[in-house]
DNA sequence: CTGAAAGCGCTAACAA
DNA sequence: TTGTTAGCGCTTTCAG
């Protein structure tokens, strides 16, 4: 394989021409005559050439790669914004590295810091609220980020995610209209903003309708927390009706627990999630859950990480004001069987 | 963010040396004075500098990146395939570059072109049987490519799956054992590796115990064809005692139409799936299936790859006995509740 | 319309 | 032990 690779030279002796020439069809700049263009065009062909991005990153400045730093692909919520990045990237022509942090500030860094060097032209970031560190780095060079899903306090970057607290109060406002009155909440990690936010969203709710029961659970997002809390909770003297949890991992684990005890779930007691994962559909019984736009979240998040990209290289110094704006997108509740309450209709 | 970039440059000049000094240290290379290496070493951290990743490809002919072609991140079976790919990349600080493909071959050759242009030292493809233009085109350059999950046969490449035929035997041998005498099979789609396989090791159990009973439904992997599949099967004359999908999408697929018909899971009807997906302890009757141990398939296929880079440099010309050996990882039965039959140990 | 030449940031002979 | 220099493959002035 060494030494075998077909230089933009090789086609331009083969032509009879020089590289600039042979440069200027391979970019599709105006100035060549069609003759020349064509013979070009035929070696380009047999030789079966193919451009060498590197050497055209070295001097575009610019590798039309982006960097994907997610903590887990293997969290089902992440497969797929990570396909509506790629597909929105692919129609680009830009290609997309990615790499697992599992939320930790060290691995983040060096994610961040290995990308930086492979000179991505910029970043989509799901990290962890504390890690300031690198945002504010990345901000100082006005390189272009775009946070995903989570965001990190006082960045002026701009975010693309679901209003997590409208919509946790969503949740819990239609539970309540439902009428279930003891609602708990098993909550996502306290720095993380989604988990903080929808633990926040739940508490308005309850209060601005004046219920006496809240009562939360510490979760990590992860099953077994969930599975832990449900059990707490079920222990409890003041057991709930009904337990809202910060995501459908959560909720799954709670399914694991009152399946356990023997609970029926949602006669004894009911469950819902939130982020409608692939799986919430197939559980028995079907899990009620808050749908969130995985797939757009992901292609909006390149589109306008793409717009930064291009702005970015006009300027000299940019202002955050011209940083392309955050967007929230909005969830939407899936109804299922998990909060079909018959006890509280009969009652 | 434009002209502000710390090279190598700078810090040569500031630390009042030549470039190639600096080059050393950066590399770790022998003989440089250990006061000018400290001294160099002191300016890094100082102007905080990163070296130029591209640049170096440049010259070094390597990216430390890899290609990661797959059908569809969001299919569950590769999340947890690329999450053992990426960890064992970002052990060695490589990069890893993925692209869902649908498994279409347009976007095969696409992905694989991009990547190429994107000098990737390697390739982890996953694609289907009939792309063999892209397969044989890399082997003529000896390009290093491990093949995953699936293959293309002819191919000289190395792969790194599972026995696909040997573990539907098994799995078909296992029901076999537990009385069941009508087994029918949903078929993944035959051009690729393992829908193919599977398929055959079913047909050799059941040929092997002289069963009359051999009923297969072509399905697509996916849940929908499932759910046909068994529609179909319920409502034959001849419906079986138990179903063995090729693979757990399938299966739920499965257990919808027998929900929705009214059929009992297993007293009715039992069902067994394949590649044990994160799900398939989450659904009610929790499925019976093959474990596939998928994150090590991620990790092998990469240490393979690995190996095969660092042999490519060395030599001018490969013997495809050169070439790291296909690895085929072995499944594990996981019994669950969908296939306990009451009824056959009763009669 | 075309070619010559500089240079992107770095590594690796080769000299000193 | 260190510096000078060529060159990786390409784009882009600048001349012709």
């Amino acid at each position: 394989m060494p030494g075998n690779k077909i230089t933009i030279k090789d086609i331009a002796q083969k032509a009879g021409v020089s590289i600039s020439t042979v440069s200027r069809v391979l970019n599709d700049k105006p100035d060549v005559d069609d003759q020349t263009k064509e013979a070009i065009k035929k070696v380009i062909e047999e030789l079966n050439y193919q451009p060498d991005n590197i050497a055209r990153s070295m001097v575009l400045d610019k590798t039309f790669s982006i960097g994907l730093v997610i903590p887990n692909i293997t969290n089902p919520f992440f497969p797929e914004v990570a396909r509506g990045i790629e597909d929105a990237a692919q129609d680009k022509s830009y290609s997309v590295i990615f790499s697992n942090t599992d939320s930790k500030i060290k691995k983040e860094k060096e994610a961040v810091d290995l990308l930086l060097q492979n000179r991505v032209d910029g970043l989509i970031l799901s990290i962890s609220m504390e890690n300031n560190d690198i945002i504010f780095e990345l901000e100082n060079k006005d390189f272009p980020v775009i946070q995903l899903d989570r965001n990190v306090p006082d960045s002026i970057y701009p975010s693309v995610m679901i209003d997590n607290k409208s919509s946790a109060y969503k949740a819990t406002n239609y539970l309540l209209k439902k009428g279930y009155k003891k609602i708990a909440h098993i909550s996502g990690p306290q720095n993380t903003f989604p988990g903080l936010q929808r633990k926040i969203g739940y508490k308005k709710a309850l209060k601005e309708n004046n219920m006496g029961y809240i009562k939360v659970c510490k979760g990590d997002f992860r099953k077994k927390s969930g599975y832990e809390c449900t059990e707490k909770l079920l222990n409890d003297t003041k057991s709930p009706e009904i337990i809202f949890a910060a995501n459908d991992m959560m909720a799954l684990g709670a399914y694991n627990a009152c399946k356990e005890k023997g609970y029926k779930i949602p006669d004894d007691i009911a469950i819902m999630g939130h982020d409608n994962i692939g799986i919430s559909d197939l559980v028995e019984p079907p899990l009620t859950t808050m749908d969130q736009p995985k797939y757009e979240l992901g292609t909006i998040a390149f589109e306008k990480l793409l717009k930064f990209i291009n702005l970015n290289s006009k300027n000299e110094h940019l202002n955050p004001e011209q940083y392309p704006e955050s967007q929230t997108l909005f969830t939407n509740l899936v109804d299922r069987e998990s909060t079909k309450n018959n006890n509280l209709r009969k009652g």
